[in-house]
DNA sequence: GGTTGTGAACAGTTTCACAGCG
DNA sequence: CGCTGTGAAACTGTTCACAACC
């Protein structure tokens, strides 16, 4: 699939690392954090703790936005948040819409945090006709026929579908046609959009089975250290097999 | 992130990468599409095109696993199945609580790609007296007295906290004092908890601010080339596994 | 003194490209 | 021939450690 692009040439300045903006917002919190108690200057050591990382990784991060800060002294946080902000995009309003109001989509209009930063629910919007008009969150809950004129009415370029798997798809192209280039998709489905089109995924059934991954790690090197452990859990624990035998046929598969 | 530690000398074999683990759903949720179509077997291109990675990583992925495929045909697509299943800890039966039954945590329970893959809804928590007893998803929601009980009455050793942000830290200490080691959570804040415990963080407001940032970008651009077409930035690979996602200040509905 | 900013070493991840095998 | 499995190269991200500076 080509992804195509190269890096824009120009990539040295401007150019900051991914991992560094997915942190961003993590400063940017802690920051207001402190602002609101009206600390005036903070450390990377102290902010690095608050933001739950170590402090040479948040200097650095701070370095490719520039200097801002001062040796011997710290950060000044004002300045700070506002540079952090400026540079996520935060100092303007991002309308959103939430397509598939279940129970998902109305814990994410209800979310509060939402309008703290520059996004503003601009329109909820589900398939189904009957809840048409009925307010969630104090907005009304609009039809998808009516979708390319939202976005459009609203210049809306952030969607987030919370629809079932099976509808995300088509909600996304729709969305997409109708100009949304961002979307934050909670359908556990991979969408396949444009070039151009920016999609993140959140997806608990995912998060779940990464835990899964590790907690049955650990039941396994428990056994071999200590035993006094708390409780440890596994009803079947049953052998886990060490490896794989020589070939061998497919022992009852699991579930959906 | 957080969660750190990944150590263990001796994981040297068995040592999967933590960015492939990350992947081992996605793999197993197209798999169990093609399953459900009767799809005998599979190549790396086509399993990678549908869970939206390129072949090269899929089948580098894979080799961390063993060689379970056959040059020249594919993958078996149930013996994959079973494979990463194992691997993953999902042939067992993983008991989870939720915390915190606001609009989210109503959602999450009702949510029914949890069932489906070895996860179980052990029990629903509120600080809330008024709610306990009531039904939610068809689970009698019990109060946050009996936490420690509950833990260990149902051997539960993953917890999913949907509190609002100020309770997490507690309820999170709760929990991990009566014996749960892994831990989601979607209150918008960075928890402290002893080694040997795992969390991962899903916060609605980070992800919009990420892609607020690529969007601004995307608009900074659009001046510089401007005129036909989506000329702009690309990013069209799916982007890096979730890490972060929903919920913020007030999940709604519910009492600290 | 204290703390930032950063080059350089290191670690982890992705991609390439092709040998090896069915 | 076709497709997997994998070393090696390229790239991205993290950590170290210290010079620069207040």
């Amino acid at each position: 699939m080509a992804t195509g692009r190269t890096h824009r040439p120009a990539t040295r300045s401007r150019g900051i690392p991914e991992a560094t903006v997915a942190r961003l917002p993590l400063y940017l919190r802690a920051l207001t954090a402190l602002s609101e108690r009206s600390v005036p200057t903070v450390s990377s050591e102290e902010l690095a703790a608050a933001a739950g990382v170590n402090s040479a990784k948040l200097r650095k991060d701070f370095s490719y936005l520039g200097s801002y800060g001062t040796r011997g002294v710290g950060y000044d946080v004002e300045y700070l948040v506002y540079q952090i902000s400026r540079e996520l995009g935060l100092t303007q309003d991002w309308p959103v819409v939430i397509v598939g109001i279940g129970n998902l989509g109305a814990a994410l209009a209800n979310y509060g945090g939402f309008a703290s930063r520059g996004f503003r629910v601009a329109a909820l919007i589900d398939a189904d006709a009957a809840m048409a008009g009925k307010p969630v969150a104090g907005i009304p809950v609009q039809h998808t026929d009516d979708l390319e004129k939202i976005i459009k009415d609203n210049g809306v370029s952030i969607g987030v579908i919370a629809t079932p798997a099976g509808a995300a798809q088509q909600v996304c192209d729709r969305l997409v046609a109708a100009g949304v280039t961002s979307i934050l998709n909670f359908a556990p489905t991979v969408l396949s959009v444009p070039d151009g089109v920016d999609v993140r995924k959140v997806d608990l059934s995912i998060e779940l089975q990464i835990l899964a991954f590790h907690e049955q790690r650990k039941a396994g090197e428990e056994a071999a250290s200590d035993g006094a452990g708390p409780a440890a859990v596994t009803r079947e624990e049953s052998a886990r097999s060490a490896d794989q035998g020589p070939d061998g046929d497919v022992p009852a598969v699991m579930p959906a």
